[in-house]
DNA sequence: CCGATTATTCAACAAATGTTGAAGTAAATT
DNA sequence: AATTTACTTCAACATTTGTTGAATAATCGG
């Protein structure tokens, strides 16, 4: 029985059981072109197995796209999970830092990314698509990745007490923005620095990120701080001036555009 | 000729010319499913038209899909541009304030989403989804976004003579993924903060970000300003410790999957 | 009013889509 | 060895895909 351990089938040149060589593949294709863009048969090819596994083993294309999301995410959410209550309990003469507390949930999605394989690679472009798309988005991130990040945004509240807590949410949401475009690797910042940054340099990712956001969160809370202040208009400054500029040009807000029928839902 | 100016053709309930009317339902459509996940005939049918139209008005799926994307760029670049450069002006003691900068970059993008109407909005939703694919974002991102970003940075390099360009380059990268996130409107944070805050509410990110961001590019020219230093390494602060997990399990690094062609268009 | 250009419709195309059921084969269990 | 179970293959399915060509209708220049 454990003589010929490879080639259990005719094909199979190389590689384990079927039904992780059709992830690896999924992966790598949804990653790349998205939900839509790719065909079973694109990644059946790719896997070097036949069509009907992916119905046998996962039921069809939509759980196959589940299954992909939903392999990696326990793994990711243990480690930062772990990593957050470490850097809570060593912090010994107060709070934590932010920069720590951001870096315990960046940092390991950083790290898989940069050395995890090209598994990982692909698994963070598939978040970065995902994240972004109102299809997938709500309802993905949300079922896998919510109870970290409430987590995560409790620790942030108790480092920022006095921090209003909208600021904080609106916080986050610029944090994961700029984080999952950073996965994505689009390579854009690469020809916009005429090569002086490369958006697969993670490492340079992972020595600013955190110094931003921090920065960042601390720049909100503190405007936020005085109670009765609403942080609704304005630019950022108080001493500002010539901040707001008049309306842009031909202001699409009142008049203008309104002709044909320039807008109608559907 | 005058008298019957509606109903030129058979169909057409209520609208113009049917070329506009495809580019409409394509941004919606295109906003919310992406390329692939969209078929012409659910643009032409929501378009009240032919399916026919759209290879003879724009050649094929794909043409049509850049001239969505093409519509609205050149508006909002010119835009833009001259507050970017208004704001240049303006500041009469010395540089302007990087909030002011960053404003000039964003304000024109959110003042449209949230009031320009459903097109508008549609647009920027579709932009979102582009900047985080790595198919279609160093293409029509670069294409279109990318003369006026190289100005933008030029003004915040001329805000921020001491900093290294690397920290303004990652600056940007990080304000876009957060303002590209924002555009995406998943409701995401909606549901995170139990309706603290809306992801619709572009007028509360406009309160916000270019604070944020400005803080964050401060932060990182403050750290890279000492010349010979290489900020790569660390977290943030300097007594860190212990944030490194241990490698992560079963790395698919080395072999896996390079087998068939790795990239086939269809 | 006429010819020409432009715009739209209709029907059809080949190719690709996700899924399925029957048949086949290897491994595990008895 | 026989039987069950788990996995894989093959061929086919009904739809849907993007695109096209010929025919029809509208618009416009004269």
């Amino acid at each position: 029985m454990r003589m010929m351990r490879r080639k259990t089938r005719a094909r199979n040149p190389a590689a384990g059981p079927a039904k992780l060589r059709i992830l690896d593949a999924a992966e790598e294709r949804f990653a790349r072109n998205g939900f839509y863009g790719v065909s079973v048969r694109d990644i059946t090819e790719a896997a070097g197995v036949d069509v009907a596994l992916v119905s046998y083993h996962f039921g069809g294309k939509r759980e196959l796209f589940a299954a992909v999301f939903q392999r990696r995410a326990q793994t990711l959410n243990a480690e930062r999970l772990a990593l957050l209550e470490q850097v809570r309990r060593q912090a010994l003469p107060g709070t934590p830092a932010i920069e720590e507390i951001v870096n315990a949930f960046t940092f390991p999605l950083l790290e898989r990314s940069a050395r995890g394989g090209p598994g990982w690679k692909s698994y963070f472009a598939l978040i970065a698509q995902v994240n972004n798309s109102p299809e997938w988005g709500p309802v993905l991130m949300t079922e896998h990745f919510d109870p970290l990040v409430e987590r995560f945004i409790a620790v942030l509240r108790e480092a920022l007490p006095d921090c209003d807590p909208r600021e904080i949410y609106w916080g986050y949401q610029f944090l994961t923005g700029a984080l999952t475009l950073t996965f994505a690797e689009t390579g854009r910042i690469d020809k916009l620095s005429g090569g002086l940054c490369r958006s697969s340099d993670l490492d340079s990712v992972h020595a600013r990120l955190a110094r931003y956001v921090a920065a960042g969160f601390r720049a909100l809370c503190a405007y936020a701080k005085p109670a009765g202040v609403k942080p609704a208009t304005g630019t950022a400054r108080p001493r500002q001036r010539a901040a707001k500029p008049r309306s842009p040009s031909p202001s699409p807000g009142r008049r203008a555009r309104r002709r044909t029928s320039p807008e109608r839902r559907r």
